[in-house]
RNA sequence: UGCGGGGUGGAGCAGCGGCAGCUCGUUGGGCUCAUAACCCAAAGGUCCUAGGUUCGAAUCCUAGCCCCGCUACCA
């Protein structure tokens, strides 16, 4: 395995907040294997941002008589609270208006520009003159040439289910006005994908560690044959495309966004002070890069991003591309113009960030679309983490607490049940980390939950609180082994539940930090500011090892780590959501 | 239309050629250190349907039914 690992994570759309779907689907994977990979002792970098440009950014700032930059700057912001609230440890994220991804993506597409990758042709696009716009095809009505449906959208009808291309349509209106547009010609750039089909044929060749379901989708694409795509917009919010003559259209959001991987770990670089250190990460055979995101992405990251890096040449292409299928809310989709969603800021008003962590990565849509209810938020929160975890470990200190003078107790000799808990302890790390390695996020946590229920059962059979009255020694004996066990577990559980594992690593009497610091800083790039999470790991103390607890370490006076949820909470949540709540 | 994923005990999932397994729930028992938590045991399954391959199929093949997503100008 790689000494460097690279962490690109997708960038989220900054016309709203963080909902479910984006934690569940793209952000909290990575953030497990981040946390698990510098456990490790691996040099890791994790990174993303805010997608900033695009044509709905200035949709909505129109609608709201705003300029684009306060829609971006209100949602930015929003979500750095977001990720820094559910403990996200981005090495940096930062946005996409920034001067230095300004200046990797002009560098990116004049470099595909000049060696043949990059094309100039002409299009026909509708055009609105009273908007005086051009329309992508969704934003163009009419009536559907299949089935004569009068209200279908240039880039699918949606009664008859059928794809359209805009200049198809009957009867064409623009969305915003209603004026009827005309087609006009307009020249845009394409990036030549059909130069990248062999190589990226060669390249999905061996990739016997990918998902299947991701694997068998970008074979299947290649195999439909690629086709060049328009890159630039006519668009004046973006990334301006540095050829003269068209400084007025900019850069496609995609090919823009996907580009935010290299500009982050630049900036990230250079935030350090060391300006060549992204070079590791991107130019070394001796880096793995992972890319998270939901299924709907797959496409940019598995043809179009790689394609990129191939035609640029001497960066890394992806190691693994994990992406997950999508998390519906109560059976339906989560849809964020209908107000069906989950959003974070809301969330974390009234929850924890472990417990939500816990159940969005037990139910994780790892292979298939998955379902987030309220009545199995609380019953996984009790019945599971509660139970299982929490429970086990208040028992354990507040009985060591109690009785054994707050502090790690003396043991006596270990016999073989107490043997055989701590080798469980230590094939647990082997266990967990290999799933967490492959990606197997619900079977790595569930192989620590098991490692948990393994010293609820140790517990059990030994039953300290009836040696303690025979035979003192032998209680002495099994809490200690139960203290050491639960102290793995607290490293166990790390990459899944940080801050309890904070919380416990303190509780079982240690000083320092074992997760990292974050925090939101305002960055000055030649006098503008912009701003930005960051992490700092540098004094973890941390390591993917069982425990080696002191005997004698005074303990602090423990604290549930979970609580129990009621089970009103259920119907105020459902209720919540159907009010429209949350925004 | 094409493509991808899926249909397994009450719920959610794993297994993908060799006695059908996990978590939760249910029932019975144990324990009483612990957040009525923990531990043990039991009940519960035509593995979507119909054909086929095989000594043997939930697992492979064929046909069909149903659910979800994508289909390249939303990202």
């Amino acid at each position: 395995m790689s000494d460097k690992v690279l962490v690109c994570v997708a960038w989220p759309y900054a016309d709203g907040p963080l909902h479910l779907g984006h934690i569940t689907g793209a952000m909290l994977p990575p953030d497990i294997l981040a946390r698990y990979m510098r456990l490790l002792g691996k040099d890791v970098v994790m990174v993303s941002g805010s997608d900033t440009h695009g044509t709905p950014i200035t949709v909505r700032a129109e609608l709201e008589g705003v300029k684009p930059i306060e829609i971006v700057e209100r949602y930015h912001n929003n979500m750095l609270d977001s990720l820094v609230g559910l403990g996200l440890a981005y090495d940096l994220y930062t946005h996409t208006n920034t001067e230095n991804h300004k200046a990797v993506t002009q560098d990116m597409f004049l470099t595909l520009l000049d060696k043949g990758y990059i094309f100039l042709d002409s299009m026909t696009q509708f055009y609105c003159d009273h908007c005086q716009r051009y329309l992508a095809d969704r934003f163009v009505e009419g009536t559907c040439p299949h089935c004569d449906y009068d209200n279908a959208r240039g880039d699918q009808c949606d009664h008859c289910g059928r794809p359209l291309d805009a200049l198809e349509l009957k009867l064409p209106r623009c969305r915003f006005c209603g004026a009827t547009p005309h087609p006009q010609e307009t020249e845009h750039y394409f990036l030549d994908l059909t130069k990248f089909s062999e190589p990226l044929h060669e390249w999905l060749k061996d990739k016997p560690h990918w998902r299947s379901n991701v694997l068998n989708f970008a074979r299947g694409l290649l195999e439909s044959g690629l086709r060049p795509r328009a890159i630039t917009r006519d668009i004046d919010w973006g990334v301006p495309v540095p050829v003269e003559g068209f400084e007025h259209k900019v850069i496609y959001v995609w090919f823009d966004a996907v580009i935010g991987y290299l500009s982050a770990t630049i900036e990230w670089a250079q935030l350090q002070g060391k300006e060549e250190r992204w070079r590791d990460f991107w130019q070394s055979e001796d880096c793995q890069s992972y890319y998270f995101m939901g299924k709907d992405n797959i496409w940019f990251h598995t043809i179009i991003w790689p394609a990129m890096l191939l035609g640029y040449g001497d960066l890394n292409l992806p190691y693994d591309v994990p992406a997950n299928e999508n998390l519906n809310l109560e059976g339906r989709t989560f849809s964020k113009s209908r107000n069906w969603a989950i959003f974070v800021p809301d969330l974390l008003e009234r929850y924890d960030p472990d417990p939500v962590r816990y159940v969005l990565t037990a139910t994780m849509p790892e292979a298939q679309d998955s379902d987030f209810t309220w009545r199995d938020f609380v019953r996984r929160n009790n019945d599971e983490l509660v139970a299982t975890y929490g429970n086990l470990v208040h028992r354990v200190l507040t009985f060591a607490y109690r009785r054994f003078d707050g502090q790690v107790p003396q043991p006596g000799r270990l016999e073989a049940a107490d043997h055989q808990l701590l080798d469980a302890m230590t094939r647990a790390f082997v266990d967990v980390g290999r799933e967490i390695g492959a990606c197997h996020f619900r079977a790595g946590l569930s192989a620590a939950m098991a490692a948990a229920a393994e010293v609820n059962r140790y517990l059990d059979v030994a039953a300290p609180w009836k040696t303690i009255k025979s035979n003192p020694q032998a209680a002495a004996t099994s809490i200690y082994v139960a203290l050491r066990a639960i102290d793995s577990l607290k490293t166990l559980f790390l990459p899944f539940l940080p801050k309890s594992s904070q919380a416990l690593h303190e509780m079982l009497g240690y000083k320092g930090t074992i997760i990292g610091r974050q925090w939101i800083e305002e960055i000055s790039e030649d006098g503008v500011k912009h701003r930005v999470v960051r992490y700092d790991g540098s004094k973890n103390v941390g390591e993917w090892a069982p425990s080696h607890l002191p005997v004698g370490q005074k303990l602090r006076d423990p604290k549930p780590l979970f609580v129990k949820l009621e089970d009103e909470v259920i119907e105020q949540e459902v209720a919540r959501l159907k009010g429209g709540g949350g925004h």
